[in-house]
RNA sequence: GCCCCCGUAGCCCAACUGGCAGAGGCAGCCCCCUUAAAAGGGGUGGAGUGCCGGUUCGAAUCCGGUCGGGGGCACCA
């Protein structure tokens, strides 16, 4: 006896990889239709659905496989809902590590870098996630990176771009300076040594003039972002309001202006600090302390960043031999330098009001200097238990101030010192512009050349692209010099505007940069006229969908709204936000641990992937929570979504043909109810509960083929019809698989949502829940259309009812026709 | 220190605007088939929602407090 080999026998989810991979392929199945006509000649509704981009560390691992299996399930709804979806593909492509991998291997960095993007490009297919590769890019292509260099020069000629000497954030072992957001703890993000404080001249952004922008606009994510990353950016962004306040400086021509939060304590202000390493410390210091400052200088300079942000440390200082003079009280106030007050934050300078503020009352206890109450709170007295009175109260030793209230006299005395002159209410924000330096190779060299007579001149736009050399260079970092310094035939050129001798900027871009407005290439990735196509843009952006991790908040996120705003007001694109919505999905951990290369992969892809299959580890990561939960290796079971699969499978091929007429009513309302659930949990991303309604349907066909109305029941064939395709979105190649055994000859990709017939919604009877006191006491099978009185008689009628009140009288009765009705018995 | 989110069966997770606490999975238990064992198929028990209080006819859901966990910002004036 031998079995017909038309079908295999058993569901093997490796066999079937190939077979669709090709099919999908002839098809074009998932090239986004007219990515630049604004016609629609097919009428599907475009849309954009992005995730973040891929960085070619090596292969994919299991942080990929839950982003995509997401974003792509989000694509292939749309799909089949009868979007015209485009869901991109392309490489975030410079940056560290292929330098690092390149000189331990002593190759070029783009060998490294191009061969792990081949790499996860297969593996990308293999995992059967339906992007349009038409739309792939790699940053590290000269055709890309030539466009950051265009944006620089747009936003260098329209003051958005500028080089500054400041003190910046150097790593000492990867040997370049360091964002802000990629400083953790004082610790270098990446290879986690000790960051060190160095002064540097180095290129910004001003994202800082666009802060207000960036908060107003979150009023439009609101609800279509997640929470989380909102409070994030805004904690970022770190509004502050109060007021500008003007010290005279004895024997200094200029005032010196605070920032405060708390212009009504002016009057309480019994020191002055300048921040120790801040260039107004060193002007303000007298000759006679000299000697004491530069030894409290030094020392400060010595202290690491890990030092400095211990705030339990104790306050130290010293008097710069100098006095302030307070706008209004016209009192003379000691110059004390000190580092705990930061030079890069509101003025560098503050008024201190030791009654009020806790490190204002440290300092002042630890020098001995006097603390004045001017607030009246009620607190204890701070001069005597080392707390700040910091809560509300009415003003008292403040002149004309006294009696109002501190939110009164928050506004009374911005009044005044604008009136006088001497300051004004104002506000300040904790986000920086964006240092965007890099002395690294890998990466977009910056297109100015230094002139010594023309100084700062731009590489003309003509020249663009200006390439990396590819020879003559030396990668090794050394002592804080830019490995493009060493090409020596690349730096030296003659100056663009007077012909004579110059050289290149030897810094490259942050990779930040790069990925700001990748997404806007992605529709015509070819567009030879300017960064990206117009055109391309209007059709597709700003994009539906963004799909990434939540580890970019106040980075990538916040640099790509800060140049989508930008672009805006140079009049590149007609919207203020990129992103109309975000999903952040958690990460993959391993028994509560979280999976590194520092730590080690615990779960490999490629070894869960050997093992199960590509659909059963995506139905894995989706099912096993909701999208924006980490999920835990440990805690699901990558052998039940198998067996999921393979009981769709082979409900596949036990449907028959079918019977003519609509099939059993049961089956078909049951079917018709699940459709129904799962398309609102699916516009609603609720992926793991659409997953639990699919098994469930599951559940209902097999009963109905093995002890219902048959396998050859037209409900039967409907309702597996229509799990096949909702299927399809998270586990594609078993969809088509089982799409093919039920008898298609066309793909399920191309099938269609299935779609819900409402009348077979409707219930003929509905239970309603009788409580006495809010407890169930009775059921009663009721018409979905019962009307109120008649359910409430219906009610009072049970004798369960009767047994609950034990005879006390009926007090009310609340009905929710058609499901509750709620007796309330009368009290005693 | 300031701010945000979350606590539901042994575990992961459901429960539409407050209205029957359980959909799904894992583990467990029972049965069937087969077996050297397993895999496979079918079935099944189990929590009153961290704790205290409030609002309400009715609270997992809203409010206040508290405990526990996770996260963001932080000498930011």
């Amino acid at each position: 006896m031998s079995q017909p080999t038309s079908q295999p026998d058993s569901y093997d989810p490796h066999a079937i990889v190939d077979k669709w991979l090709i099919a999908w392929a002839e098809r074009g199945s998932f090239a986004a239709n007219g990515l630049l006509s604004d016609e629609r000649p097919d009428g599907r509704p475009p849309r954009y659905i992005v995730s973040m981009f891929s960085y070619p560390s090596g292969d994919l691992h299991m942080g990929h496989a839950e982003v995509y299996s997401i974003s792509d399930a989000f694509a292939r709804f749309s799909r089949l809902r009868g979007h015209n979806v485009l869901n991109p593909i392309g490489w975030d492509s410079f940056g560290l590590p292929a330098e690092n991998a390149a000189f331990k291997r002593n190759l070029d960095p783009s060998v490294w870098t191009y061969d792990n993007i081949a790499m996860q490009a297969e593996s990308f297919r293999r995992l059967g996630v339906s992007f349009d590769w038409s739309t792939r890019f790699h940053t590290s292509d000269p055709e890309y990176y030539r466009w950051n260099q265009w944006l620089f020069l747009k936003l260098y000629d329209n003051d958005l771009a500028y080089r500054k000497a400041a003190p910046v954030n150097w790593c000492p072992v990867d040997q370049t300076v360091l964002a802000n957001e990629q400083v953790i703890q004082g610790k270098c993000e990446r290879c986690g040594s000790d960051v060190e404080q160095r002064n540097l001249t180095q290129w910004f952004f001003r994202t800082s003039r666009y802060a207000q922008r960036l908060l107003d606009d979150m009023a439009q994510l609101e609800g279509k972002w997640p929470n989380e990353i909102l409070t994030m950016q805004r904690n970022w962004i770190g509004r502050s309001e109060g007021a500008h306040i003007d010290f005279e400086i004895e024997g200094r021509a200029e005032p010196v202006r605070v920032f405060s939060t708390r212009p009504d304590t002016l009057f309480g202000a019994t020191f002055f600090v300048v921040a120790a390493d801040a260039d107004l410390a060193d002007e303000l210091c007298t000759d006679d302390r000299r000697e004491e400052f530069e030894t409290y200088r030094k020392q400060v300079r010595a202290s690491t960043d890990i030092e400095r942000m211990a705030t339990d440390r104790p306050k130290t200082g010293v008097f710069l031999g100098r006095y302030a003079i307070n706008p209004l009280s016209g009192e003379r106030i000691p110059v004390y330098a000190a580092d705990y007050v930061l030079a890069h934050y509101g003025t560098g300078a503050i008024m201190a009001v030791p009654a009020h503020d806790q490190r204002d009352l440290d300092f002042a206890r630890a020098q001995g200097l006097p603390v004045r109450i001017v607030v009246d709170t009620g607190e204890p007295a701070p001069a005597e238990t080392g707390v700040a009175a910091a809560g509300d109260g009415v003003l008292v030793n403040s002149g004309e101030f006294d009696g109002l209230s501190k939110d009164d006299a928050i506004t009374a005395t911005s009044v005044r010192l604008r009136e006088l002159g001497h300051g004004e209410a104002t506000v300040t924000y904790r986000l920086r512009d964006w240092l965007l330096s890099r002395q690294r190779f890998w990466g977009t060299p910056i297109p100015i050349i230094h002139c010594p007579s023309c100084g700062e001149v731009k590489v003309p736009l003509e020249d663009l692209p200006l390439r990396l050399p590819t020879s003559g260079y030396e990668l090794r970092p050394r002592g804080g010099k830019s490995p493009l310094e060493s090409a020596e035939d690349w730096v030296a050129v003659p100056c663009p505007s007077c012909g004579g001798a110059a050289r290149r900027d030897t810094d490259t871009m942050d990779t930040f940069v790069d990925s700001s407005w990748y997404f806007l290439r992605y529709p015509n990735p070819d567009y030879e006229d300017g960064p990206f196509d117009p055109a391309g843009v209007k059709r597709w952006l700003p994009a539906d969908e963004y799909i990434g991790g939540k580890e970019h908040a106040t980075g990538h996120l916040m640099y790509s709204r800060f140049l989508t705003k930008a672009l805006y007001d140079l009049g590149m694109v007609g919207f203020t936000e990129p992103f109309t919505k975000l999903t952040c999905q958690g990460q993959v951990i391993m028994a509560g641990k979280a999976m590194s290369k520092s730590l080690g992969n615990l779960v490999n892809l490629q070894d869960q992937l050997a093992q199960f299959g590509p659909d059963a580890v995506r139905v894995t990561m989706l099912f096993a929570g909701p999208p924006e939960d980490d999920v835990d290796w440990a805690d699901v079971s990558p052998t039940g979504s198998v067996k999921w699969l393979t009981r769709v499978w082979r409900l596949s091929g036990d449907v028959a043909a079918s019977r003519d007429g609509a099939g059993d009513q049961a089956v078909r309302k049951q079917v018709h109810r699940l459709i129904d659930d799962a398309t609102t949990l699916m516009e609603n991303k609720r992926l793991n509960v659409v997953i639990a309604r699919l098994m469930e349907l599951t559940s209902v066909l097999r009963k109905a083929v093995d002890s219902g109305p048959g396998a050859s029941d037209p409900a039967v064939r409907e309702g597996a019809e229509a799990l096949v395709r909702m299927l399809s979105c998270f586990a594609p190649f078993t969809a088509e698989e089982a799409w093919s055994r039920l008898g298609h000859t066309s793909l399920v990709d191309e099938a269609g949502w299935p779609e819900v017939d409402s009348a077979l919604l409707v219930q003929e009877t509905t239970t309603c829940v009788v409580q006495v006191s809010g407890k169930v006491r009775d059921r009663l099978e009721v018409a979905p259309d019962i009307p109120e009185d008649e359910l409430r008689e219906l009610a009072l009628a049970s004798g369960k009812v009767a047994a609950a009140l034990q005879g006390a009288g009926v007090s009310k009765v609340i009905v929710r026709a058609p499901g509750l009705v709620n007796v309330v018995p009368m009290k005693g």
